[in-house]
DNA sequence: AATGAATGAGCGTTCATTCAT
DNA sequence: TATGAATGAACGCTCATTCAT
């Protein structure tokens, strides 16, 4: 008996691989480029259409309008970190410790890279003034939190929901706080490293140590 | 660092009198109330003209350019910063740990406050892309960390001034990566009370602990 | 006048059949809802295309350019109050002076729907900057007089040729001048059936008269 | 004794007799007849720079949206109309039918020139879609009718003043209704003197008949 | 100190039109 | 028939800056 998908003539599998769609993706990346480069207030259409090699009105034709491509381009952006972050969660290993560790210096020698260390200070700042970045991040950061509680209720299951939520906001914030210090080209690019073995140590201590309010 | 009154063109040496003194720190005020109510991206010397009550051309005798006017708005909003530390240096108790928590807890609560959730991210922003704001930055968090360290180094005479300035940068990091997540009207603001309590107890262990990298 | 069908470029013989008819009328209806919501001065294929519920290029299909568009949608709006006039002519009974009457009424009252109301101002605005909305609308307007004339030489025999055109202007032409004031949401739409009854009084005094110039 | 005035010192008499004044009206001038030479529908803030030989942002700065412009221009339009009508009021002579024949001629001629040929018809298409147009055409009207019901009631006092604004509404309509039929190069336009006596004979017969509705 | 006038560039957006498929 | 893609121009508007007074 023919399925519902092989009764379709031929279907459009191929959902969307005219080249439209590349063109719809060279803007994006085109338009992350400029933001990294010259930041958010240097941010304008023009600049993105000459960046991606198009017309202004192609581009519009693609993204309406600046709100449309902005968040478009957040999205796209937000949702390579989030894959990351699926990547982690995959590998854990045996060693919930040792997994911690290998977490943690991940997304510490992250905010090493220029991109990352440009993109999310642009982020929070358009988070102050644009609901839909405030959206994004929101989402972002949550699924962040859940796999550090993975992680942490591993290794001290003794702690409650509450706490475990407490610490992942804790430890994130804690982080992301290391951006504008020892991020690319920043004044203490140099010591990531210490940077990485103090926030392990004092973490798992918070971890172990049971002190957390509750 | 300059004052808001060196700013101005003339720059005699009796620098105090005149209403002309008034009108330029009105401006910064204005300057600085734009930059957080709209962002630096909608920061416009006209808009700047209009919150302050004066005509565009005024404004611009005061400021010759939207550059000068940044800057003298970014050093009137850090000295602030720096003064309140300076204060706090003057209240050195006798008890350095509880010196310690008393410190942070200050400093995180700050984080509350709109000026504060949103300043920051604007400056790390403009940080990025302007060299300026990379210098008034770096100079605040400079004298920021000193206060730490003297107070770290009465906790725990035995650490080297490596290990100091380590501890002082990864503390500084953490305490401002909360800005965008307990803030003013952020998520986990309700939080801040135990935020401070889990920062304090991690801090006040990576201290004692003396396992800081040398 | 040409039909909605004639502005398709293929013009074939059999000219009545396919989908496209549909099409075709379907945009000037849109058009024409637009004109009418919007004025002319925000009347563009676009918006005509997304409240048809056509792409863009779909509808230069069938109209290859604003004015074509523009044009076969003045024909058609025309087209309908001539059928109008048609109709009316077609119900002449008896009593030429009762005609008169009727015939001036339905006129008038006929101001009072929206469509009309905005219509013919946008109409003569156009003819003003447009030859094709002139063609049209003197078209039309030669149509109605002819109506006019003829009931009128059924009251009053004795006028002349050029008379009768004289007294069919300044009738046609007074009626008109209330649109703006009796109309939809006009200010004096109230005042409707009084105008009427003072419109069918004077004008009949006009044409029993016979002082009309010669 | 000094006055309030001679206390000031030279006082600013000359309200407004800067440059830039005369550069606002040369804006108005120029809108004006940009309006009556392309319609609304082009009407655009470049050309009417180009055509007053400003730069855009020297119009802006004395009108800084379109609709400020667009008021500022129906606003100049109107009141030059208006003026007329306090000329033609403040010559009431001693016969009031002669004075009436007099008015509605001079009316009626006026529908020949080309800038009230073309104004008016874009001014009641615009207060389809333009409230502020709206308020300043009734405002106008308003005035217009009151000029008629001065003269009207010295003809025949005994109408109520329910029938005079009646007779005015219908009086003035139908005359502007003569506009796109009898104005400037309209097919009509020789035919003015014979309307200006149908007009005048029908409405002097409805002013005496006493037969408005009440 | 302060105002008003002016410029020229850039902004986001809409548009009529063309063309390949 | 119908769609999608692309162009280039124009739109209203905001802006930093300059300058004369």
């Amino acid at each position: 008996m023919a399925t519902a998908a092989s009764a379709r003539p031929r279907s459009r599998t191929r959902v969307k691989s005219g080249k439209g769609q590349l063109t719809a993706l060279s803007i994006l990346l085109a338009a992350e480029k400029l933001l990294i480069d010259e930041g958010y207030h240097n941010f304008s259409l023009r600049k993105v259409a000459a960046t991606a090699g198009l017309t202004l009105g192609n581009l519009q034709y693609y993204y309406p309008s600046k709100d449309a491509l902005t968040q478009a381009m957040l999205d796209n952006c937000i949702q390579r970190y989030l894959d990351r972050f699926e990547q982690i969660r995959a590998q854990v290993g045996a060693d919930p410790e040792k997994q911690f560790r290998a977490l943690i210096a991940e997304i510490i020698r992250d905010l090493n890279t220029r991109s990352t260390t440009v993109f999310f200070p642009e982020l929070w700042s358009l988070a102050n003034h644009d609901d839909h970045a405030v959206e994004f991040m929101d989402a972002m950061y949550d699924k962040y939190r859940i796999v550090l509680m993975e992680v942490i209720t591993a290794i001290n299951p003794a702690l409650s929901q509450a706490q475990l939520k407490r610490l992942a906001v804790f430890i994130s914030a804690s982080i992301e706080g290391h951006t504008m210090f020892i991020g690319y080209k920043k004044p203490w690019a140099r010591e990531t490293d210490n940077i990485i073995e103090m926030a392990a140590e004092s973490f798992l201590w918070l971890i172990h140590s049971g002190s957390i309010p509750a």
